[in-house]
DNA sequence: GCTATAGTTCACCATATGGAAAACTATAAT
DNA sequence: ATTATAGTTTTCCATATGGTGAACTATAGC
């Protein structure tokens, strides 16, 4: 039961935000500055940072400071990490259907021979 | 800025908490009832039973109710919709990287020829 | 040196979240 | 009819989240 992964849960918890997944889509394109990402969204500087410090401390993106402007950068591998989670339960899912397919239709074979 | 996508946010969200994972990584193999599910989990029924109810609401999951058992089935469409939203956002970056590099191979080609 | 800019910190607020305990309902099982 | 089981509802609590406005810091430009 060692399902603790902090890294999903931080990854996942800043994906859940429509904000955080606009700055992300931004960030697919490019490094940019605070301000400019900020410059979209209807809110306040502090609230923006806040959502900023989310998706760092997920790992989703790192940040850097030169002069007075901070520039983020995306983190592609959180971004794989995450998508390697779901990718698994999917195909796990599958094989189940799979077999319960193959099961299914041995079991017909087995009706039409008796 | 349309970036307002409920079914991402919701999904998104239900993924964030270890204990809702474990529920679908537990549902890949197959239906399961309420207390089945639950018994891994040092928690109430009725804490447990919220998280079943983020999980539906999300649509990662779906319930139905026989006699005085509760059935819960995983709904893996779900789970691709997270998946395709982040292998999308990977494929993008992945396109501006290769921009990048080509055009940095360029510059470098070009300053050969000086 | 003065001023504008980019970011930061702080105090505050409303609501959401994850949990507990207790009381309740509906359906099997004997 | 009793009793056990599976789930549900309700009330309550502490903490996290997403936002605000105001005050502050550090750097760039003139």
């Amino acid at each position: 039961m060692e399902n603790y992964n902090f890294t999903l849960d931080t990854a996942f918890h800043a994906l859940a935000d429509p904000t955080r997944r606009a700055v992300i889509n931004r960030l697919v394109e490019g490094d940019a500055p605070v301000k400019k990402l900020a410059e979209p969204f209807d809110m306040g500087l502090p609230a923006f940072l806040k959502h900023l410090r989310v998706l760092e401390e997920s790992g989703l993106i790192t940040t850097r400071k030169c002069g007075r402007v901070r520039t983020c950068r995306l983190q592609p591998k959180r971004l794989s990490d995450a998508e390697a989670w779901l990718s698994e339960q999917r195909e796990l899912w599958q094989a189940g259907a799979d077999r319960l397919a193959a099961y299914v239709e041995n079991q017909m074979r087995e009706d039409d021979d008796e």
